[in-house]
DNA sequence: GGTAGACCTGGACGC
DNA sequence: GCGTCCAGGTCTACC
């Protein structure tokens, strides 16, 4: 099951409890909704979890790779999404030249410092909205930990809390890709990796986020551990077409961590 | 267009 | 416990 303390457009703030049934999914709420909250929450949910998208053509293509076998047999393919893409923005800016747990522990002070509380559990947070987080300082965001992304993130949510960048209208996939790779490069703090992975979470599965993990696998792999590039990585998955940054993301890369992990003892 | 250095933090490591 | 080094992606200045 996936909780998520969500703010809706009412200003009420909730937990939406997502479970696996068959057929589809169910989402449990507390306090009852009302209609234009049940519209919301339904609308969200089909966002996140990318329930309108056909993966048929990729499955098809997966099929006769061994290293995408467990694709169709396990369902996968798809992302957890944010409910809005300007979220997925500020926690991806949150993930770059960080660990993991770097980013978790910034989004959570994102989190904790600048959303709204649940009500009945006024310790767990929502996300806070761009309005909420445009109404910080760059002092505040740089003591949750943020470092120097601080005003990358505080002009992010400006920029979208002052309607200079509409970031949702992204979601129906009328622009060109390289339109949407452009506009996210024009915002600060987004650069190639950031942008793909981005592209990726929107649904252009054309785009390869290549960070040091990704070049050290592909590297081991294909190119006998010389230092390769985004071009050489390209390269390696120019076969997969419109589905290269899908096939990139599930690829069963097991055997070359074995590897990276045996010759590192 | 390409390159070097700075940015910031936590973790690993040596003493 | 303390100091040092390193990893991580992006920006900016410089050539």
């Amino acid at each position: 099951m996936l909780t998520r303390i969500e703010r809706l457009e009412t200003g009420r703030v909730v937990e939406l409890s997502i479970s696996e049934v068959a057929g589809g999914v169910t989402v449990q709420v507390c306090d009852p909704l009302n209609g234009a909250e049940r519209e919301e929450v339904s609308r969200k949910i089909w966002w996140m979890l990318g329930l309108g998208e056909d993966l048929g053509p990729f499955y098809d293509l997966a099929r006769g790779e061994a290293r995408l076998a467990h694709v169709e047999r396990q369902a996968r393919g798809r992302f957890l999404r944010s409910p809005t893409v300007f979220e997925d923005l500020v926690k991806t800016i949150l993930t770059t030249n960080t660990t993991w747990a770097g980013t978790i522990r910034m989004a959570e002070a994102v989190v904790a410092g600048f959303g709204d509380p649940l009500p009945t559990a006024p310790s767990r947070h929502a996300f806070p909205t761009p309005q909420q987080l445009a109404a910080a300082t760059e002092a505040e965001l740089r003591g949750g930990g943020l470092g120097y992304r601080a005003p990358f993130v505080l002009e992010l949510a400006q920029r979208v809390a002052a309607g200079e960048i509409d970031l949702e209208a992204l979601k129906d996939k009328s622009y060109p890709a390289e339109q949407v790779r452009r506009m996210l490069l024009a915002i600060k703090g987004v650069g190639e990796y950031s942008a793909a992975s981005l592209s990726l979470l929107l649904g252009y599965y054309h785009s390869i986020p290549v960070d040091s993990w990704a070049r050290k696998l592909v590297a081991r792999e294909w190119y006998g551990g010389q230092p390769v590039g985004q071009a050489e990585i390209e390269a390696v998955f120019e076969r997969w077409r419109e589905w290269k940054g899908l096939a990139y993301w599930f690829w069963n890369w097991e055997q070359a961590e074995e590897k990276e992990a045996t010759e590192k003892k």
